[in-house]
DNA sequence: CACTTTAGCTTACAACTGTTCGCTCATTCT
DNA sequence: AGAATGAGCGAACAGTTGTAAGCTAAAGTG
């Protein structure tokens, strides 16, 4: 095996190793290095090979999970076209993204509001990257500033994460539930951004 | 000195001591039970006669911090009973007490998606208090079923929560927009659920 | 082939953690 | 007055942590 090959091979034992601790109990934070080299499989000091410190793991974890959410949208886009619905659509496939990946979920979740700055940024810039999609939409469908647009795209991002937050306490058989919320509070959105001094397009 | 009230002084250093070590980079779960006793003038061990572990500790700060909530939220009352605007006014006296007891926010809005249930579970709830109280507002002055207020509160809850999340990594010269930016996304949801199928009282 | 590079290892250290034990001694109770 | 209570203390324990120093051995290089 080349060099170049193992190194990037216990690099992702590392990665993987620190999303397999990360769980409702367990955040990031409270991940310890000889923790995370244990289950990796290497000695301690061997993690220095590949990171600075945890803080760089860490920064590496939440470019990951925006990596994930930005494939799931594109998926998204895809199902949209088939179906039609494009909210309930974006809400479904979130949703099941966050059940199905809940560890990568919550740390996006818990890293947002975390106590490094370096984290909040990150996540952040995730998150906007939904936001500046969502309202290029808006600009599309409907007639409005552009700061308009990104409010709306604002409000309508933040509570389908908080809907994703609520599911990961909330028992399955209430999925349905936060889903046709989230939906309904979405198009109260909609109409209420359009009723003022906005119309439709075409 | 009474010999209860000495304890209750020490009781108070106590958490003094643990609010006043929260921070935007240190934690609720970063806080080491020793450094809290340090701080609050006592040995680590004395540190048991008041709690049983930090967990304890840690309830005890997230019940305080729902208390202000509900002190603000009547002040709010006052000044909307004089002011008029009622989103408006209840939206700077929320950015009025995040701005200004920054540390005992970031408590509730880290632990809401902390690694305890429990306090998870204690957060939620105080929250909740927000969200019914609003629903029943909602309800006296809109004609709408139960479920629908509640949707709506929520949303709206959740919005002004994003806002003060935002507050305290924002710049102060942004709190104006944040607000008005806040404002404008409530309007919205209220112009859009009045919209659909509901109709103002009177 | 000899030479360099480097991922991974072992050992070691100092700093900190939560918690147990047994003591003191001022307040409270009888 | 005498006994009981209980807040606070110091010493000590076993466990964990991050990280430094220096070695080994395999892969890459000329």
């Amino acid at each position: 095996m080349s060099r170049a090959e193992q190194k990037e091979r216990t690099r992702r034992a590392i990665i993987n190793a620190a999303f397999s601790q990360l769980s409702a109990d367990k955040s990031f934070a409270s991940l310890s290095l000889r923790e995370v080299a244990r289950e990796a499989g290497i000695a301690p000091t061997s993690f220095y090979r590949h990171f600075a410190d945890m803080d760089e793991l860490g920064l590496t974890l939440v470019d990951e999970a925006g990596l994930m959410l930005r494939q799931l949208m594109r998926q998204a886009r895809q199902r949209i076209e088939k179906n039609g619905s494009v909210i309930r659509t974006s809400i479904e496939t979130f949703m099941e993204f966050v059940t199905g990946n809940s560890n990568v979920f919550r740390l996006l979740l818990r890293e947002r509001s975390g106590t490094s700055a370096a984290f909040r940024g990150a996540v952040a810039r995730e998150i906007q990257h939904f936001v500046a999609e969502l309202a290029e939409y808006l600009r599309k469908e409907t007639i409005c500033p552009d700061e308009l647009a990104r409010a709306q795209a604002e409000a309508m991002v933040i509570l389908v994460f908080h809907a994703g937050a609520d599911a990961l306490d909330a028992p399955p058989e209430q999925y349905g539930y936060l889903t046709s919320r989230t939906i309904t509070q979405l198009r109260w959105l909609t109409h209420g951004a359009a009723g003022s001094g906005r119309k439709p397009k075409g």
